[in-house]
DNA sequence: TCTTTTACTAGAACCATATTCGAGTTAACA
DNA sequence: TGTTAACTCGAATATGGTTCTAGTAAAAGA
């Protein structure tokens, strides 16, 4: 009994190495066009021309251009929150966590701007199984994050407020300005207002006085 | 030479009634279509049933499907900023007129659950001419905002801040909860939260003693 | 090594649907 | 009442997403 394929069979038969390649080459394209065109814009015909590959093979890997879509939403999702974690887990104390995160959002942003750009959008109507994906991504994103940051609420060094209040509060901001700068880039680069937003998102979270605010 | 065509006659034509009647009753048929199954997923035989109208009428005052889109979303955005500037004109002082911003913001749009959700699209791949549009009215309703706040940061009952950095750290939060809210109400109502964001925001934006922060 | 199986590629046919077009209708106005 | 232009109509067209059948090449099994 071959042992390698003996779990992966169940699943689905490891992938050859040129399917990997191919589907990576058909993201990418689809990306470049996206960004160029738009995601309506963009038809098959480029995707195709593009990633120098057939209808036929198109459809055979992704379905349909909604699912090209989804995967690439999906993937981009993903590398964004490993990132995202990994830079956490370097960070120390509860200040500079909730900093890393509104410094990590920006940072991520400027490097990966078409892929962030196409993060934003709403509105590509996900299949229900897509839904499905997306949401279990986020789910065990959310619960590490929530992990990380537990202790701190746990510790007083972080105000106590309904779970849902926290992305709002820190990333909120952040994620309103790169919208932005992303859609229309007249705007001064993030960059020369991380800091700020950094600062705005740990005053809005961090534990204040039990006198409540002291400056009046 | 009749008196109330003159410079009407220049800009456009004064519309019909039958006119003024048929373009609303489609954009609501398309909002409803929109909203019911997704853009993409509303054919313009949808729209067309919907409104009980020919495909030539559409084309005829829209132009186009997205043509439609637009028009919904410029419209949408004109209400919005009309009744928020209306508000904040009922508001008195920095502290009210701030936290004005995002209540108004909430209240909005749980108002007018399905609009808002529209305008919470994006890649809407609007023509050139409907982003100068846009443009327009951002412009004209931002320099309104930006009027009414001058004074409380002249004053110094607020911070001084890059103009760009306002809009994301006082709409930023209530923004982003409303957007989580409306795509899938799972979460409790922003009615709750609210005020808690209303209050972040204040903090976000008013003067800090001259020492900085009190609390440590 | 040969055979079998299956992942993968290809592109022509198909079909849904956005848009165009030419002809007709109605309202405004002289 | 005649003229003009806004408006309505729906059949015809064009675009572009999707399906389908026939293959090719790589892995698995003998």
């Amino acid at each position: 009994m071959p042992r390698s394929s003996q779990s992966a069979r169940r699943d689905r038969p490891e992938p050859r190495a040129a399917t990997v390649a191919r589907r990576a080459s058909v993201l990418k394209a689809a990306l470049d066009c996206f960004t160029a065109h738009g995601i309506d814009g963009t038809t098959i015909g480029d995707i195709q021309k593009a990633a120098r590959c057939s209808v036929g093979s198109l459809y055979h890997h992704f379905g349909s251009k909604e699912g090209i879509a989804e995967e690439l939403f999906i993937e981009g999702i993903s590398r964004f929150n490993r990132g995202m974690l990994r830079r956490l887990r370097q960070s120390r104390g509860a200040e500079e966590s909730v900093k890393a995160v509104v410094r990590f959002y920006c940072d991520w942003s400027m490097r990966n701007r078409s892929l962030a750009s196409y993060l934003h959008s709403r509105d590509i109507d996900f299949s229900e199984q897509a839904r499905v994906r997306l949401k279990t991504v986020y789910r065990s994103y959310i619960t590490e994050v929530f992990t990380w940051f537990g202790p701190f609420v746990a510790g007083g060094e972080m105000r106590a407020l309904p779970p849902e209040a926290y992305v709002p509060l820190i990333s909120g901001p952040i994620q309103e300005y790169v919208r932005r700068w992303l859609s229309g880039h007249y705007e001064p680069s993030p960059a020369r207002m991380k800091e700020l937003f950094a600062d705005a998102a740990w005053q809005a979270v961090r534990s204040r006085g039990p006198a409540g605010p002291a400056v009046h």
